[in-house]
Order: C-alpha cells, then structure tokens, then sequence
RNA sequence: GGUCCGGUAGCUCAGCGGUUAGAGCAGGGGACUCAUAAUCCCUUGGUCGCAGGUUCGAAUCCUGCCCGGACUACCA
C-alpha cells in the first residue's frame, strides 16, 4: 500500500545565500523524501525562493537594480547550493510567481467570503526621502521608558520595554537617515480568533506537530484570544497587489506559504499532473519541515489559511532547532557563519549529510557541529567501518563476478534484513540519529565477518579461489545493503555502489535479497577520509568573506560587489585590504557592522550625558534577579549612587568592589522590581557580552568624562 | 520570573520498572596486513546530577532541589 507524499521544506529568503544552517533543514527533509521515495511511496518535494517583502525592495534599491533581477540572481545561487548538496526537488519555484499571485487571489477571496477580513488604520513611522513606511527594524531611536538612546524599533535593549516605533524619542530612519513622520494608513486584518476553536482542536489533536511544539502553542498563544493578523502592507513595497484593495500589498508571510501550494502547480503543469490530487485529497498526505523559528506562522495562520481556503490541512509540521558550531552560534567574526559554497569549496558533501543525519532525532532540539566530533563520526563510520568493506574486498572478485548462488554467511545477510524494517521506522520518524546507529553496528559486523574468513590468506592457494569468491559475495552483498540503508543520506554512495556491482540502487526492497552471479567494476575510491585542516581552512575562508563583505558594505560604491552572489564565492577575497597601512592590528569589523553608528550629534547632545568615574564600594548578586548586580557606586564626597547593572553574568561581586568604573550619573533614577537605580554603569560589548571600563591610574572618583 | 527539554564512562549518545548498566569514539594491551595509518580480539573506565519517596525491586515512576539549554516574558 503505497502513500502519496507532498513534503516541503521553508522557502529561503532571496536576500542572501544558502548557509549551513539552512542546510540542517534541506538535508533533514531531502533525506526524508529520499527515503520515501525508495520506499515506493508517491512521494513529491517541493520548495521555492522566498522573494517579497520590505528587505528585498531596500536591497535592491541600494543596489541600483530591478527586485526581479536580484532574485533572479539569488534563486540561481540557492538552487546550484542545493544540486552540489545532493538536495533534489521536484520543483524549485517562486513566490513571485504566476501561479502564486493567483493562488493568493483564491486564498484572498476564500476569506474575505468567510468574513474574516476587517480594516482598520495602522499609524506608522514613514521615511518621507526614501518615501516608504518603516518596519521596525529600520526604525532606531530613544527609549520612551528609561531614555537609553539609539534602540531598536520594537524593543530596547537597555531596560526590555516593549513598544512600538511610534513611541520612540527622536526616531531616525536607519534607510535615510532621515526623521521619520507618522502617517495612518488603512490595514486589512485577518481575525484569525475567529478560527480559535479549530486551531485549538487541530494543534491539540492527532499527530500534526510534536508534543513539545503542541504544548508551547497551548500554553503561548491558545489560552487567550488569538490576535488579529496585518496581512497587508501599503505602497512601496516588493509583493503582489491586493485585487480589491489598490495601493495595498500582501505581506510577504501571507504569500511566502501559499508558495508551497504554487511550486506544485509549476509542478502539476510540467508533468500533467492534477493540483487537486496532492493539496485537496485525503489520500495525499502533506508535510512541512520548518526551523522552530516560524513555528507560530505554519501552526496558527497556515492551518488557518488552508482550512478556510479549503486546502489539505498539514499531516505534519516537523519542527528543528538551530544549528551551534563548536557549541556557539554561529558568528561571522569566527567564521562558523559558513556558506553552503564555501564548504564545498573544501569538503564533500556527503560529510555534512552524514554528520546531520546521525545528530538528528525527531525533537527540536538545537544540533551542535563540533570540529573533532566531525571528523571522528565522518572517517570512523563511513570510511574506516562502512567503504572499507568494499574497499578491501572488491578487487578480489574484479574479474570473477559474485558467486552464482549467494553463499553461506551465518545469518549474517538475513539478520541485517531483519533489521530494516527497524531502521525504516526510524527513517519514518525522522529519528536518523537511530538509524544511522542501527546501520553502523551492521557494519561492524560484517568487518567482523572478513576478518573471520580471511580472504587475503586464501587467494594465496589457488584451490579455495571459490571460497574467495564466496566470501567476497558475502562481503559485498553486506556492504550493499548497508549502502541501500544509508541511500537517503548518501545518495552518491549508493550510486558508486551501484556501478560497483552493475546494479543501480532505486529501491529499498534491495537490502532484502542479495546479488550473486552479477559482475564486479573495477573498484575506485568511493570517499577521502576528512582532514581537520581543510575544516579550519574553511573557517579561515568564512573569516575572510566576512572581512571582505564587512568592508564592502562600509563603502557605498562597494555594494555592488555584493550583488553578484554567485560569483562572491569564487573571486578570493582580500581580507580587509583597506585597512590603514599603520594599523598593524588589523581589528575585525564585526562589531561595528553589528551595531552602526549613531546618527550625528553635537557637543551640546553630548554634555547632556554627565559620565563620572565612580568606585565600586560595594557589590551584592540579587538572587531574583538573573541578569543584575547591586551596586553601590562612590563619586567621592560622600555622594552614593546605587545602581542596578546588568553584568551579573560577566563578574562576580567580590571582584568589583574597590575597582572604578564609568557610569551616568545624571540618568533619571528608574524604579526597578528590586528597587531604585539612579544611574548606569557603562560597559563595552553587545549582546551577550560586557566589558566594564577602567580609567587609567590618577582618576578619581567624581571626574567628570569630557 | 514562567514553560518545556535535558543532566548515564574522557567525548557523542542508547537504555526509560526486573538478571552483575550498554554502544561507538578516545585510552591501554595483543593479533593481522586484504583495505583510504583502515580491520579484528581483549581491556581500563560509571555511588546513571543531588536528596527524599513509592515498590519485593528504580538510571527507569513520584516530589523537592541543583546545573545546562531552548522558548517566553507583567506572563500562559
């Protein structure tokens, strides 16, 4: 009995390329459509650019040219990453596509006939020089709580106040540089509480998401009242218009998944086959592999959408977690932010796909690529256990073939049969790591096997030449059933494997009956063992992109460069070659590019900010709170400050007490959970990090920063 | 602060109520030489985070605590 399968995975942004972090999803769902597939399922993989939206238009404003252009440009990158990783599509489409824009016309009116769509005005910050509304990552500006200067649009970093653009003092468009104004303009919302109690049945229901992802939508979003959704965007902006609302544009997440539905129809077209057959029948099932971070997109307002339109709701979202490297996030500056290119400048892909295969489960956890672990599980598994079976056995049959009858293995061939309905169940489950555990003990075996009996001992004696070949056929017989389990991960493995022994690998049913009486190819190397330095090469090539890219974007005339994504790889850059010939320190550009600099001010700005050096005189943790120290600051004279600092995780209080450091002492005092805080301790570092500041020696508490 | 997940050999993990707790890798010893310094055999190594409880019996179930991670933040 076999199943129909439409299986996605997250259209990339065509705003930069392939990674491999994206690759984590791409290689997880094309191993799971690979393995469909051999198992004789109808099993079809769909996925296409993600092309819209605000980000886009900026980009390709800045860079002189037509939207179309530069997506153009990136899908052509997206997909040669892809094909060099071994991930096959079936159709590889757009969402700025024919099929797309109509299918949003269906999903539109299918709602707006379900009375689910109301206006009502949105008052946003619009940037009148670059002459469009400003998303809130554009928009930087002065806190309207605590007054910490240059915050983000929705959030500030300082004291964590939630708010809109609108509320931020003094805004300046991060496009322009510009003074934003406030202008209204009418949204339309989808009200999806309408649709509550059927995504509350839905989510809580069968098996559509895992138990972790089901709990957390129950807990976050289904206990209270589902918020209304803006899913238009007034002119400018990248996307599609809205027929019966001129002037207004989808926003790039009502029309990024309806994709999904659209690369089929590209599909459907190109080989005949029907739409309906695979989005709107119960025989077909429908799953999505998405990042935990759009979680909330394809669990809420995707079934929404979907049911309303009366689409095929999912059969199941497979959720991951995020790719560390080394047990961190991936960073530009360490060159763990690798490119999908860049890696295959270096190494082959079928370590990556190996590697991922054997630390995935069906759980969302994040998945670590650590250098060491790395290059052990590569060269340990696939090169010292798995190809070496072949490689010590093959030449011994070149010329004979397989024995006409498969010899007498001792349960070997059949026990390793037995076993596959196990590993397919962990396939099905998306549970690889156990797969490939499964398939390397089965390996380890059959080492065991050719040890036993010696082949190297008798082609010494011309008399056992059959036993020889009897062994070797046993050999090979297990390495290829190993080669069809693992055919999903390794797809080029299985396609030497076939040549080796003259019988292509299409189907799972393979690993249950061996080969005997067929002829041998002349064995050739099938996978070079991983060397650690061509890895840190690697690192060190990232390094250098993102010098060259951090120092390119800091040169208008320069972003051009960055235009050509398929190129950027293969031109070396030259790291930083702009640096001053005296500056021997040649520092990174990282944290610069991370936080850009403020707009102009003048000295009377300035002043306005009293900065005093100030003593440590005491220092105590406060036990609720997670991030903040105590502290109580001299400025000499008996003036006190206490101040409530964020640096709990970077210093312990004993070692700050007696020490001096820099802090505002004309912030206006702030009444926290824990109590009043009359200024700020000044620190270096973003994010994660901070780094408190030291005068040099002969400053007193009390000296004023000038 | 809350929610969720995890804490088992040096490392990555399996086991999730029942014989003396396992695998791979790493370490030690030996064998072999067909093979990409590969393979095979033997071996060192763990009060299964801590403390209670349930049970004839707990790594496995319950409670509390500690640690790590993810998510989220006047809050389910």
């Amino acid at each position: 009995m076999f199943r129909r399968l439409l299986v996605t995975s997250a259209l990339p942004y065509a705003n930069g390329p392939i990674h491999i972090g994206h690759l984590v999803e791409y290689i997880q769902t094309d191993v799971w459509v690979r393995f469909q597939k051999l198992r004789g399922n109808d099993c079809r993989y769909m996925c296409a650019d993600d092309t819209h939206g605000t980000a886009i238009m900026i980009r390709a404003r800045q860079e002189g040219r037509r939207e179309e252009d530069l997506i153009a440009d990136m899908q052509a990158a997206h997909e040669r990453d892809f094909a060099d990783f071994d991930v096959e599509f079936d159709n590889y489409g757009s969402t700025h596509s024919d099929e797309n824009r109509q299918l949003c016309g269906e999903f539109w009116a299918a709602i707006r006939q379900a009375g689910l769509v109301k206006e009502q005005a949105v008052e946003q910050l619009y940037d009148p020089q670059a002459g469009t509304f400003l998303a809130d990552r554009f928009v930087r500006g002065g806190c309207p709580k605590c007054g910490a200067k240059d915050q983000p649009g929705d959030n500030c970093s300082a004291c964590g106040h939630h708010y809109t653009p609108i509320d931020l003092v003094d805004p300046v468009s991060t496009l322009s540089g510009a003074k934003p104004e406030v202008r209204s303009a009418a949204h339309l919302f989808i009200e999806l509480e309408q649709l509550h109690g059927f995504l509350a049945e839905w989510t809580q229901s069968g098996d559509h998401l895992q138990p972790e992802i089901a709990n957390y939508l129950q807990g976050h979003f289904l206990g209270e009242p589902l918020r209304d959704w803006d899913v238009s965007r007034p002119a400018p902006y990248f996307g599609f218009e809205i027929p019966d609302s001129p002037g207004n544009y989808w926003y790039v997440w009502f029309d990024a998944p309806i994709g999904y539905i659209a690369s089929t129809q590209q599909w459907c077209r190109r080989t005949g086959a029907a739409l309906a057959d695979w989005w709107k029948s119960a025989d077909c099932e429908v799953h999505h592999f998405i990042g935990k971070d759009i979680t909330y997109f394809h669990t809420l307002f995707w079934p929404g959408m979907l049911k309303t339109a009366g689409f095929s709701l999912p059969t199941k979202v497979h959720i991951h977690g995020f790719l560390t490297v080394g047990g961190e996030k991936m960073s530009k500056t360490k060159g763990t932010f690798i490119r999908a290119r860049t890696y295959l400048d270096r190494l082959d892909p079928s370590y990556l796909r190996y590697f991922y295969a054997t630390k995935l489960t069906s759980r969302v956890d994040d998945l670590d690529l650590s250098i060491d672990e790395f290059v052990a599980k590569v060269n340990a598994d696939l090169v010292n256990k798995l190809v070496n079976l072949a490689s010590r056995t093959a030449k011994f049959v070149e010329k004979t073939g397989l024995s006409a009858r498969y010899p007498d293995d001792g349960g070997l061939f059949a026990a390793a049969a037995a076993a596959g309905d196990e590993i397919a169940a962990a396939y099905e489950a998306c549970d690889y790591n156990k797969a490939m555990r499964l398939v390397m003990a089965l390996a380890d075996r059959a080492n065991a096997y050719v040890e036993e009996n010696k082949p190297w001992e008798l082609r010494k004696d011309s008399s056992q030449a059959a036993r020889l070949q009897d062994v070797c056929t046993a050999a090979l017989n297990l390495f290829r059933q190993l080669a069809v389990y693992l055919a999903p991960v390794l797809p080029k493995l299985a396609r030497q494997t076939g040549a080796l022994l003259n019988d292509p690998i299409t189907r799972w049913e393979q690993s249950q009956a061996p080969l005997a009486g067929t002829p041998v190819a002349r064995f050739t190397h099938m996978l070079k063992r991983v060397e650690e330095k061509d890895l840190y090469a690697m690192i060190e090539d990232s390094k250098q992109e993102a010098a060259a890219a951090n120092a390119a974007a800091s040169t208008p005339a320069a972003a051009v460069a960055q235009a050509s994504p398929g190129g950027a790889s293969s031109v070396q850059p030259v790291a930083a070659a702009q640096a001053a010939p005296e500056d021997r320190w040649n520092d990174g550009g990282d944290a610069l590019a991370a936080e850009p600099l403020a707009p102009e001010c003048t000295i009377d700005d300035f002043a306005k900010v009293d900065l005093r050096v100030a003593r440590v005189v005491a220092a105590e943790e406060v036990p609720e709170a997670r991030k903040l120290l105590k502290l109580k600051l001299s400025l000499g004279g008996g003036v006190y400050k206490q101040v409530f600092a964020g640096i709990k995780a970077h210093y312990e209080p004993q070692q700050l007490v007696g020490r001096l450091v820099v802090c505002v002492a004309n912030l206006a005092p702030r009444t926290m959970k824990f109590g009043v805080s009359e200024g700020m301790v000044v620190a270096a570092g973003g994010g994660n990090e901070a780094f408190l500041l030291t005068p040099d020696a002969g400053a007193q508490p009390g000296h004023r920063l000038h």
